[in-house]
Formats: C-alpha cells, structure tokens, sequence
DNA sequence: TATTGTTATACTCTATAACTATA
DNA sequence: TATAGTTATAGAGTATAACAATA
C-alpha cells in the first residue's frame, strides 16, 4: 500500500510526532524492564533522587500526572522497596528513596543514558540539535520561542 | 520545585518527546471531539478516502496498530454511518467511506490542518524545518539517515 | 478555603492467546 | 501454510467525582 508524502498522514507532522514517541517509549519501556521499571517509575526515581522533601503532590504536578494516579504508582515503588513515606507534617509525606531505590535509581539512568546516546544517534546530524528545542517549544511553558 | 536544566528529566530528550506528544494529542483529541472523532478515527477516515480496496489488515499494518484492536475501531466507525464493509474475496473486507464518511473526512482534514498550523506555529522558526525529518528518522524504515 | 492524600470507578489504548475460515 | 477477521481477556494509562484530614 502507497504510503508516500502525498497522503496528508505521511505529510503530518502530527502523526510523525506521535508515532515517535510511541515507537520510543515501546523501545524505552523495554530496556526498563530488566530491571521491572516502568517509564513512569524510572522517572519518579530519578525526580527524587537525594532529596527529602518531595511530596506526591509535587510529582504530580511537575509530570502532569492526576493526584489521584500517584498512588498506584506510590504504592509500587513502595512495595518494591525502592521508595519510603516520611511524614513531613500532619498531611504531607515526603516520597524518599531507600538504599535499593538508589541503587535502581543508577541503573535507570545508565538505561536511559544509553538509549538517548541510541535516539540521538539515529536523528541525521543536521537535525540533531533541533530535535529537543523543537519538542520544548511546544509543552514546556518556560520554552524559548 | 526546581526543574532546571541540572536534572537528569529536563535535559532528557526522550523525555520531551513524550511530554510533547502527549500534550499534542490531548489538544488534537480535544479538537476532533466536536466533530465526533477521535484520532485514530480521523486516520483512518484520511487513509482511506476514496479508496475500495484498504482492508483492516493493512490498516493495521500501516499504522502499528494490532489486527485485533482494528475490530472495535471500524465497528464504531460503521455504527456511526461513516464506513461499509464491502466484500473483496471471501475473507477479505475492503473498508470503504460512506458519503457521511467522506462529509467527515473533510471535516477532520479541516481540523487537522488548522491543528498542524498551530503545532509548527509554536516551534521557534530555526528549529522548524528540522521538526518533521528528526522525528521521522526514529520511526520510518524508509526515512532519510 | 485551599491543599494533601485517598477510594472508587470508568474509559481508552494496547497486548496476547486462541479460534474459524479462506488464500 | 500464511493470511484475514474475530472473540475474549488483561494490562497499562488516564480521567472524574467524592471524601477526610490538615494547612
């Protein structure tokens, strides 16, 4: 079946976007569960990393994810040891990283440093230093424009 | 909560192509809403077009989508009077638009084009050109490297 | 009053296994 | 044997409403 640019799907950058990005997490998530890490939990660890005053609200809000959706993913991170609740005032708990969630943490970011080098690597050069600045510019509210 | 360029998320690219994705298609998902259409319903209904001889196979094959979540798709695009199914041989079904299926069509390649102006609108102009071929080379087999 | 954490719930998307019928 | 279409099912991710407790 003729899949050329004169069809508006080939020539959408809306589809190019999305079908990146799916391909890319598929890929990603892969190499994450190796280590039994989901993108989301990778991104949690890495977020918290040293610090004891992050709470799931905080999380939340930085990755745009439902208040009510951390807790699933909370209560994992919990149940796999990696992560501890520290109470920092009469409602809020901080999200901690235990030994083992540092330790998950490093790998992590070794998976992920080596799939970015692999992502990079397949964008022609003359593209490269394009590609992050251009996705930016369209969620990050701080994005240069 | 500081989310500079010192952590490991926003320095991520992986990281903003998903976040670009996503906000991309909660605000396309949001526009095709008023026309009763979700995305995957719009590319399918642009694949298509006057074509009688696309099957849900190749659909599926042509948008990564599994042979089996094709079924509930074209049944809520013929339960909305949108396609037919018309026999090409006895196993084989060409999906085809119906007239208020080529009325919506239009409609969606309408919406989209708006869309897809607004998208490249927000990304800086040195960066634009560069959007579509960086995103391309990580999924298409027949990309430019 | 606003915020934090939570439960319950539902919808969408995606994925696998297994089956029938036809090429 | 391979392909087309299908059913059943399960796992993720995501969304809203509602509530209790605390700031």
């Amino acid at each position: 079946m003729s899949d050329d640019e004169d069809d508006p799907i080939s020539r959408s950058p809306g589809h190019s976007l999305r079908r990146a990005a799916l391909s890319m997490m598929a890929e990603l998530a892969g190499r994450l569960s190796e280590i039994d890490c989901r993108i989301s939990d990778s991104t949690v660890l890495l977020l918290v990393n040293d610090r004891t005053d992050v709470t799931a609200s905080m999380i939340s809000r930085m990755l745009d994810i439902q208040r009510t959706n951390m807790v699933p993913l909370v209560n994992r991170l919990e149940s796999a040891g990696l992560v501890r609740k520290m109470p920092l005032d009469g409602k809020s708990f901080a999200i901690v990283l235990t030994p083992e969630g540092k330790k998950r943490r490093k790998q992590a970011l070794e998976i992920i440093g080596r799939f970015e080098d692999d992502l990079m690597g397949k964008i022609p050069p003359e593209h490269r230093d394009h590609f992050k600045p251009a996705l930016d510019s369209l969620w990050r509210s701080d994005a240069p424009s």
